[in-house]
DNA sequence: TCATAAAGTGTAAAAATAACACTAAGTATA
DNA sequence: TATACTTAGTGTTATTTTTACACTTTATGA
């Protein structure tokens, strides 16, 4: 076995949500060309960086969200990795790779990670370059195999809310049960009734009522709840169920 | 951003089914000094390989199965990769890599799929060396980072087999309803009641019932199923609930 | 004070879950 | 050939969960 000419990176899928609908980080690819400036290059992808020599990749999944959102300690799950030897052979993406300095026959394995962030705690900037909010279902083509990666990012997000209380981390820390329900429509797509939905989460011990109150809305304000990790940590284990 | 030193592997963490225990393949691993012919390495990994240039890490982890069940086509996911910098650098992890024309140094990079199969279909056979079965309880300290990454694909397994049928794959083709609680209770380690597991899987269309018993049993024979991934194919749309 | 807008609430029928013990049907053997 | 052995196979009841469905409440703003 001889060592292999290949590149290692992470892939970072940050979802947020602005109120009505999931959304993703999408950041501008750019490139001019060297002698006449020309624009040579103008798409998309998502967010994701190489990972340095003698760094694990979930650091390098927590710095690329660090250098976005200068969040730490954020929701962050390594879902699939991609290393398709054909998965940068585009013409854009072979360009790419060439005009950073790499050799573009290289494999460039990527570990996929998901991200769920609050977006109004997040301010964001990256290196310069454009990143911005895109709902899921308005993301176009986007470079590399990203919107590969993207799908599948959606499909374990679609998952892991039915079994585990992440949907919190994209909500303000004191949220609305309609926000809650909103996130769930949101992600799957669907309609919830709301009094069944209600029925549900009351029985989540984890989600504690507050005696507050939404402000400055023109209707009747809802009462405010928040997640708590300690109930969640004790009972989760009683949580687990046997469904087949 | 410089090349890094670095390879690709896969492993493939096989499960089977004994009739009693749920199994995991392990592979001895030996390293004799070229000198003296002392044995200096006897220890235990899970069955991996590298990763070809130019070939799809589904196709090298497929390759592997192959080559050690001669089956094809065989249930196999991929559920994690692994790739800390320091995950091979114990000392008899060292040692092999050298042996093998390796740079130590090197990060290897190791992508964890996750395998059923029937046991009774396969017939064991590895480039010569020992490969077998054994109790995933009693596996004991393995090389490299694989305890930990056998750990991971069986928490994997066991969530998956809540909401997906995929215990039917350790399973002979016809099966009976024993056996297959037999097997949930396995991967689970707990116990089932038996009425009603039955009612919980009569509700399964994709079970068909065929009009054969067990043979050769001293008790009252058991009525033959099968899995029948048509019907599943077909309804596991309208399977997929709003569980929260 | 009235219009507007979302919050918040209950019931009944159907389905799923959980706990629990005896009879049936083969083989083996005395 | 009768009996022992062993696992297969089955039903009920109480509780919980799911589903479908519509009106009242409470704040703001005009």
């Amino acid at each position: 076995m001889r060592q292999i000419s290949q590149y290692l990176s992470v892939d970072c899928v940050l979802f947020g949500y602005n109120g009505s609908e999931l959304e993703v980080l999408i950041v501008d690819r750019t490139l001019n060309d060297e002698k006449s400036g020309e624009l040579v290059i103008n798409d998309c992808t998502l967010t994701g960086n190489h990972v340095y020599e003698d760094e694990p990749i979930e650091e390098a999944a927590n710095r690329v969200l660090f250098d976005l959102t200068g969040l730490d300690n954020v929701f962050l799950e390594q879902f699939k990795t991609f290393a398709h030897p054909n998965r940068l052979k585009r013409p854009n993406d072979q360009l790419w790779l060439k005009s950073t300095g790499r050799n573009p026959e290289a494999r460039i394995i990527t570990v996929g990670f998901y991200s769920l962030v609050a977006t109004d705690k997040v301010k964001l900037q990256w290196k310069g370059r454009n990143v911005r909010w895109v709902p899921v279902s308005e993301v176009g083509e986007l470079a590399f195999d990203h919107n590969l990666i993207l799908e599948e990012a959606l499909r374990t997000l679609q998952t892991r809310i039915k079994y585990e209380p992440i949907t919190f981390e994209l909500l303000p820390d004191k949220f609305t049960l309609t926000q809650l329900q909103n996130v769930y429509e949101a992600i799957w797509g669907i309609e919830l009734d709301k009094r069944n939905f209600r029925k549900k989460v009351a029985r989540m011990k984890y989600l504690i009522q507050l005696d507050e109150k939404q402000t400055g809305v023109a209707h009747k304000p809802a009462r405010l709840y928040v997640f708590s990790r300690d109930v969640y940590d004790k009972t989760k284990k009683e949580l687990f169920d046997f469904t087949i």
